[in-house]
DNA sequence: TTAATTTATGAAACGCATTTCAGAGCAAGA
DNA sequence: TCTTGCTCTGAAATGCGTTTCATAAATTAA
């Protein structure tokens, strides 16, 4: 295959001239840049993308690390990171995680061995200590409240949010509240169990451990939930489900065995998916194509680092 | 930052000792590899991966397209891809097309420029004339038969498990069946279509068109085909969903209004996603993780092309 | 007219690791 | 003893484009 020096030879010019018209440098007579096009043209000469990674210490590659690809909160992350990485002619790395620390490491060393331009995290797992190690290296972007941190970040305050959903439910009537989440540790996870813990000991109720629900992520988790709610001697009367799909599987679930939504069971989603629409899922609102478009924004931005909160709507609709 | 020349000065050999080291080459004495791994961890050297990239042509990066990211069928086919590329030390670079042919070409030109490996196309959208003109550039994974043609690819066999769900249809004794499809065009929908068009002559029943439902692609746009469907003064008795999710939006549709399932309305789905698990939706089991795998191997087994046909398993639930 | 810019061009340095090739040294087999 | 055949090592070639620097030529400004 044809190299710049041959296309410089064929067209009787330095490579340097090649160089330039190849990356539409100004100071290039228009007798030569023809001359140039013409031998491209004819030698059906391609760039070697790697000679020009290795020459200008970039890729035009970002990594973003999300612990499932399939799952409906990342999807639509991952959908507006990609949106925008299109506009920006940047092209996406993926690393599924399955929550393993190694996979995240190896997305950070990535960035490390200049592979990437730059990282996002949509869901941490490796701990600051970790983290800290890399920000030399590259931009890292986190989809997380990360002010103190040497990175940029987009997020959400989980504590405000699940507080406020938590104060509609007892508004509405509800003392006994539970919730379900993902995963017990992380970071969005502690501020909601604060907000929890807080809002009980506003309301003057005991924490009842029963009455939260881990490994929630998805529609079939629904159906677990429901089975323990089921064998409760005093259930909640109202369920927060940090996520839409698995807050439908909750609802489809309860319906298969009579327990009636609101009446019996008040659930409050979140995400607003399109699912939470269809099924009149009470929900709060995150913009996560939104929130995915800035953190591919930021992690562009490389030098510089930013903070964004984004704010979320409480979307009423009929199941609390 | 250090470079190999560096390392070898330091280690007092050439560069040649040191790259054997990295790269864990037989013939290397005891004694100078030590040295150099020395050197290495006291200049904390990084090797540069670009470079390395350069050297040998290749970047151990596969790129993947698909339509969209967020979508569960697509979702699965990736898990599978993601899970074997970690295995194999491949990273992933996606495309995300929303079937915008220009975005697959970008695809195919990264498989040019050798910024990727190989390309697994989860859903194509170009023609096979521009395929073709890729495939000496490297190996391309097609998810739809491609036998007749240059690249590899793993498979199901659309026509037959069509003509297989629209039989058992039938033999529940339904006559009036229609299908929803994501969209009109593409290779499985026209397989699709030619198994509808046979199925219907063979039970000497007329095409309708009202029968056909496109865009078929997600929960929520089971609430169109529903109201459409319950404008029909002769709607079909049965309806072949070729996506699970839609199909529960569809089932979840029909409860809100009173379409009894399956006796005024069967539903059958397909891939046998959890989802119609729990909502005991009969459905057509395709194995997608799998199927990822096998895409990735195939892309990673380069030279010969391979094809491999899956095959489907009906799976009875309450919805037919 | 002279000084200061701007335009245009190419040689050479730079980014960096891998691999081929040639050769030295040593051991085993004939 | 002589021939093979390993083991080990490094110089040099290879992969390829970008960028800096020096210089010449053409303009513009003073």
């Amino acid at each position: 295959m044809a190299n710049i020096k041959d296309i410089a030879k064929k067209a009787g010019v330095s490579v340097t001239t090649v160089s330039r018209v190849l990356n539409n440098h100004p100071y290039v007579s228009e007798g030569k840049r023809k001359a140039v096009l013409l031998a491209i043209e004819e030698s059906n000469y391609q760039r070697n993308i790697n000679a020009v990674h290795l020459s200008k210490g970039e890729t035009l590659l970002i990594g973003v690390v999300v612990p499932f690809t399939n799952h409906p909160y990342f999807g639509l992350l991952v959908e507006g990171i990609a949106n925008e990485a299109m506009k920006n002619n940047y092209k996406l790395v993926l690393f599924q995680t399955n929550y393993e620390a190694d996979r995240e490491i190896e997305a950070l060393k990535m960035l490390q061995y200049k592979q990437i331009d730059s990282l996002i995290i949509c869901s941490r797992i490796c701990g600051w200590e970790i983290i800290n190690q890399f920000t030399e290296y590259g931009p890292i972007v986190l989809c997380e409240d990360a002010r103190n941190h040497n990175v940029s970040s987009t997020f959400i305050d989980h504590y405000i949010s699940f507080t406020n959903a938590l104060e509609y439910l007892h508004n509405k009537g509800h003392y006994k509240v539970g919730y379900c989440i993902g995963r017990k540790s992380g970071s969005s996870s502690r501020q909601r169990g604060k907000a929890y813990a807080d809002f009980l000991s506003r309301i003057n109720e005991r924490y009842n451990e029963e009455y939260i629900f881990y490994e929630c992520l998805n529609f079939e988790h629904g159906e677990d939930v429901v089975r323990r709610l089921s064998s409760m001697d005093n259930p909640p009367t109202a369920l927060l489900v940090t996520n839409d799909i698995a807050a439908a599987g909750i609802v489809t679930s309860c319906r298969e065995i009579g327990i009636r939504i609101p009446d019996d069971l008040a659930i409050m989603g979140f995400d607003n998916q399109p699912i939470s629409k269809i099924m009149h899922i009470t929900t709060l609102e995150i913009p996560l194509v939104q929130m995915g478009r800035n953190l591919l924004l930021q992690a562009l931005d490389g030098e510089k680092h930013t903070h964004e909160e984004i704010s979320v709507k409480l979307i009423e609709r009929q199941t609390v």
